[in-house]
DNA sequence: CCAATAGTGTCTGTGAGACAGTATGTC
DNA sequence: GACATACTGTCTCACAGACACTATTGG
């Protein structure tokens, strides 16, 4: 009870926009509520920030809560602050939402509190009704990575350290709703400065033409980009 | 005296990045700090968010206080949010930045406070020691300009209603740093979908020949995007 | 007519899109 | 050898970059 205030506080939060690619799925993970407010209802993984933490360190304490998983190998970056009044029934709660994009992230156990926690696709969880404005912010999720994957190297975020180039071309596939012609496809990755480059080795153990595997070049940014449709 | 917590709040703050070409160079808005911290050192003009007010109306209500120019006009978008702990050594403040671009704004007068308000050059800005982190921040907002200027139609943020296609040229030129082909420029602008549009009349009363005058043509999107260099 | 500024046309190389056939593995 | 999958090569068209000349005004 040490501080006062003529004023009621506000709550500063962090909300998750985790993604990744399940089972040919392009996937949001979600947390069933299971208090009011939206009780039953689904919604992003998220919590309160600590009066001394930072944003960024808040973000990626959600993210291993959730997932288990560190910040190795998950990309995470800022996405937007969400801060209507109205948004949070019981308190000013203003949320800055994080994008994180993993490969392969694990099967969710039921979370910490008893309530569930699942990986939707995209547009079965945007369909249904999120809880608070979270329809809102997955989509600015989605865009800012399929905004992503034409400029920056994003994509090899969502395929484990080593991969073939028609896996990569699936997550292109995935997460843009399209169909690539993988001949113009191959062309263009090879073409990109310092974006894949060959192991030498390939997989085996599958049906047809073992495929090579690729790995990570070193470039962030694409140039020239990949562009979508 | 009405509200109680065993914690120390937190504010939440509005920071702007306002924008513009003054004199042929691209200026930033800054505010002389009166009082500590930073007491004498240039800041990002900006306040606190009322508890029952939107971000981006707090954005507005600061853009207008300081400037004079109301929303219509000036482009206002959400920038990003920076919460560090120690970014305010007073309090854990946990600022969300907006970018505002505009047209020919106004000198500024001294501010509501009696401190000073003026235009800086966005590289002068950046090369002296701003308060808090607002380097940061007025970078983050010049290169976010400087990014949209390749895909969206920000680039008439920047030059009247009516304008000449040299003037159009110059903001490019003006924003990116660069020098451009006027002969490649034209061509590219006016292949750009719905980009710009002849209005009939011309600029006169310079010398030499008269520019005609160009008005924006509806896209916000630009397609295919202009490209920086 | 001279100075100043606006505006246009061509050539060339590169990259994107459309498209079909060959290579290499498993069973 | 049949099947499945990975991989590659060519043609065409559109656009970007480099570049030099013509047009229209004011003084």
């Amino acid at each position: 009870m040490a501080y006062t205030s003529e004023y009621p506080p506000f709550y500063v939060a962090v909300d998750l926009v985790i993604l990744t690619i399940r089972d040919g799925a392009f996937s949001v993970l979600l947390v069933e509520r299971g208090g009011e407010p939206f009780a039953g209802r689904w919604a992003l993984p998220g919590g309160f920030v600590g009066i001394d933490e930072d944003l960024a360190d808040a973000a990626y304490r959600e993210l291993e809560e959730e997932t288990g998983v560190g910040a190795t190998s998950v990309h995470l970056e800022q996405l937007a602050t969400f801060g209507r009044p109205d948004r949070d029934p019981r308190h000013r709660v203003v949320s800055t939402a994080y994008l994180a994009v993993g490969a392969d992230l694990p099967e969710v156990r039921g979370g910490s509190d008893a309530s569930d926690a699942r990986w939707w696709p995209v547009s079965d969880a945007v369909r249904q009704g999120l809880a608070f404005d979270h329809r809102e912010i997955v989509e600015a999720g989605v865009e800012r990575v399929r905004s992503k994957l034409e400029y920056s190297d994003l994509a090899l975020r969502f395929v484990p350290r080593q991969f073939t180039m028609p896996e990569l071309q699936a997550v292109y596939e995935t997460v843009w709703g399209v169909e690539l012609d993988p001949r113009n496809f191959a062309r263009k990755v090879a073409r990109t400065e310092r974006f894949v480059q060959e192991t030498g080795e390939a997989r085996r153990g599958g049906r047809g033409r073992p495929a090579r595997l690729l790995e990570a070049a070193g470039a962030t940014e694409l140039m020239p980009p990949m562009r979508r449709e």
